[in-house]
DNA sequence: TTATTAATGTTATATTATTACATAATGTTA
DNA sequence: TAACATTATGTAATAATATAACATTAATAA
């Protein structure tokens, strides 16, 4: 179901280093670290991080301005992204629960929009900023 | 409910421009039409855009970096944000669905983690550009 | 093979947002 | 009201995020 089989150098790169990450990276954290890899414009890690969100392999998280890797191995779910982010420590997690997905996905409000994507974040304390 | 009652001076010339726009609005356009009220930079800009979200007077479209003023009276809504999206036109429309607040403000999965705030946004075709 | 599409490399620049610091206005409390 | 704390202001500089424009190369399709 993915446009593209065959992630290309620079889009394989950039993939590679944010599936490592264990939180959100920015785009210009990860042109530094690529750089040694060859990497050496904003562009070339844009143009990346575009391609790996259309085709579902990262997530924006629009609120920080960041990139995580996607969770799902369910290739639709880059046109239905939930996220819990604590702010205190920042620490974001992908939401997979199918019920909600199946409420928004058929989620259909009085202005007769028909809605083909939606990205929610939940904000909150997690457990361990909680104590 | 809201935290404070008067708004100062800046505050209110940037939540007047955004209340009388159809649509939302970047820090830098509201810069460049409030300059003739006396506001010269980016910082007091942002200094009341900061303060009118945190108020609830005003919404920022992550994913657009922009700002639009709340439609909704009920002033718990800052913490419980839906918006529909045209992908096309841009055109940005506050969604106020009870079932999808209650829903969503009373979600919890699995990772036992406490909400206290989240944003939806849903992005499609609106009526017109579906055509 | 030619045409088309997609990706690359590079430079420059646009856009969005914050830091730092000095000052003034406002609110609180003793 | 004086002293203090808090909040807002003004200003300059700069950081952080993202895109435009253009030349070139690689991959894919007809």
């Amino acid at each position: 179901m993915q446009k593209q089989e065959h992630l290309t150098k620079n889009q394989q790169i950039v993939l590679d280093f944010i599936e490592k990450s264990s939180e959100p990276l920015k785009a210009y954290s990860i042109l530094f670290s690529v750089k040694k890899q060859g990497i050496k414009a904003p562009l070339q890690v844009y143009r990346a991080l575009d391609k790996l969100v259309e085709i579902g392999k990262i997530h924006k998280i629009e609120s920080r301005n960041a990139f995580v890797a996607c969770k799902n191995s369910n290739c639709q779910v880059s046109k239905a992204t939930a996220f819990s982010i604590c702010e205190s420590c920042e620490d974001v997690t992908e939401v997979s629960n199918l019920k909600l997905s199946k409420y928004l996905s058929n989620f259909a409000d009085k202005s007769g929009m028909k809605y083909n994507k939606y990205n929610l974040e939940f904000f909150g304390l997690c457990k361990n900023c909680k104590k």
